[in-house]
RNA sequence: GCGAUAGUAGCUCAGUUGGCAGAGCGGCGGCUUCCCAAGCCGCAGGUCGCGGGUUCGAACCCCGUCUAUCGCUCCA
């Protein structure tokens, strides 16, 4: 583990230093879990994104983009639950200094209670022949007095956690006696809510506007136009809409580089199906998606499913595609089959009707939705983080290369003339020129030919194009390759259909 | 937010008891070189994370603070 942390060190400095990466705002003390893309770090990404909309729009005839805004309607918020649902109140024990979760606390101290109730029940089983639960339930005063001790408590609590009451919170917490697992003691910190979206305000007057979010998702993008690209685009169940945008939480800790980071982006697809048909394209789009991301030529061991158990209120499957990354198997993608949860609320919040009428069934219903979602800086770190490779060298010197797949490789050719003379540099230029139009190029005479090999390895550039004094003669240059760093050497005029990406 | 660790040139780091701000690599300009970093010459590059205190004098001691990594916690 000593060995992966040093290593994913040396990912985040490589990454900064050839400009892949920089801290947001370094230069005033940087801002935390904020990062800027670079030179290079900005083609990646482009070209991550460009990736996934030709297999997602370009391949699927039955799917469309569209480009929603940041800003939306508060309303959408609530109806999508994140105004509710992403407000956790948090509690510090001040000795163990473990941080706890004030309902899940509340919730266990009641589920305690609940366990003594069914070890009654357990022990009058034993004791009694024909026992009738209902009755004992009802009946028996221990069992009485827990099941109200619940009840009082559970009423009091829902109140507090409707009214956002965190002084409450914390005030029956104390009251209840809950005391810290690990510590042992009561020696609790305030109830305090972190709300997980940035709001900011629309209008010029503070006061009289009104409070908007910076969106936490894209997908909400997709819902409310729903209606609006199921008519243009002449839409027939199933269909999708992709979209690429950023998004905002304000995570309590941000960690781990651009894993986890405040401002990210996302490659949403929301695939609407016919009730019934949802978890058989839920299984279409799982293996669709893990298929995307082997076809990068990254070595399958490197994925993994992991289907989750408890199920979100909307969902009724889910799984992650989990990556390899330095610190362990992490999501990377996440496909959930949300049900008719998303269009249910806004038809029930807007008043508009998110119906699809069937021809093939003469019905007209809400559709049910099948979600991918992947981050696209998560998706940077995972071809980064496996792309980077230290390796030794028969000499015994080391290389550090960037074995990135060519398709998403920032720059794909660099063109370098053997010597600084000889009328070398200007038949590069030429060669250089030709290329420009079709792909990234880089242009290096500085150094010997060995180094530049080396700085373009370390960008992750699959070919060097190398002009030598044979190139004067026959109009042919070598082509080295990355990985192997073999070479062969081909006419000028083949070069472009020999440079595969 | 709490705790641990760290912060000196673009990068990696040295800096003695508190006494002139250093090295290697990299970058840039040349020279040399017909194929895989570490040949030669030269140049640039520093608020020692930031603020305060102690001191004749602070990169070094003290206090505060910011940022990063890890752990706890949370997560679409």
């Amino acid at each position: 583990m000593a060995n992966n942390e040093e290593l994913f060190k040396q990912i985040i400095s490589h990454a900064k230093e050839y400009g892949f990466i920089f801290p947001s705002s370094e230069i005033y003390d940087g801002l935390s879990a904020v990062y800027d893309y670079g030179e290079y770090g900005v083609e990646l990404k482009n070209n991550i994104k460009q990736y996934w909309w030709k297999a997602m729009v370009q391949y699927h005839e039955n799917i469309v983009g569209i480009d929603s805004a940041i800003f939306m309607h508060p309303t959408i918020w609530k109806a999508s639950g994140h105004v509710d649902a992403f407000n956790d109140p948090l509690i510090d024990n001040k000795d163990s200094k473990k941080r706890y979760r004030a309902d899940v606390l509340i919730e266990d101290h009641i589920q305690k209670i609940e366990d003594k109730i069914n070890k009654e029940v357990e022990k009058a089983k034993k004791r009694f022949e024909n026992f009738d639960e209902t009755l004992y339930r009802q009946t028996n005063q221990r069992v009485v007095e827990y099941q109200q001790k619940i009840d009082d408590i559970t009423a009091r609590y829902a109140e507090l956690m409707n009214n956002t009451d965190l002084a409450g919170l914390k005030a029956l917490i104390e009251e209840l006696g809950i005391v810290c697992p690990i510590s042992g003691t009561k020696n609790w910190t305030d109830v305090r809510q972190f709300n997980l979206m940035f709001a900011t305000q629309m209008g010029s007057v503070a006061e009289g506007a009104d409070t908007i979010y910076l969106r936490p998702e894209t997908a909400q993008g997709i819902f409310v136009n729903f209606l609006n690209v199921y008519k243009t685009g002449r839409m027939k169940i199933p269909f999708g809409i992709a979209q690429i945008g950023k998004a905002f939480r304000n995570e309590i800790v941000a960690r781990q580089f651009i894993f986890r980071m405040r401002e990210f982006e996302q490659m949403e697809m929301q695939f609407f199906v016919r009730p019934g048909e949802e978890l058989k394209w839920f299984d279409y789009w799982k293996q669709n998606r893990i298929k995307w991301h082997q076809d990068l030529g990254i070595a399958p061991e490197n994925y993994r499913f992991h289907d989750h158990e408890k199920l979100a209120h909307y969902a009724n499957a889910a799984t992650d595609i989990e990556f390899k990354f330095p610190f362990g198997f992490k999501e990377l993608e996440g496909i959930h089959s949300r049900t008719d949860f998303d269009l249910s609320q806004h038809e029930k919040y807007s008043g508009k009707k998110l119906r699809f009428f069937d021809s093939e069934t003469n019905e007209s219903y809400v559709p049910y939705v099948i979600e991918t979602s992947i981050g696209v800086d998560r998706m940077f770190l995972a071809v980064f983080s496996h792309a980077y490779t230290e390796e030794k060298l028969e000499d015994g010197s080391t290389r550090v290369v960037l074995r990135l797949p060519a398709k998403l490789a920032p720059i794909k050719a660099a063109v370098l003339p053997l010597v600084k003379k000889d009328g070398l540099p200007e038949k590069a230029r030429e060669v250089m020129d030709m290329l420009k139009p079709y792909m990234m190029c880089q242009y290096d005479e500085k150094d010997a030919i060995g180094r530049r090999y080396r700085r373009q390895d370390a960008i992750g550039t699959p070919y060097c194009i190398t002009i030598d004094n044979q190139t004067m003669e026959d109009n042919t240059v070598t082509i080295r390759e990355r990985d192997s760093m073999e070479q062969k050497r081909v006419p000028i005029k083949e070069l472009l259909a020999d440079i595969k990406f």
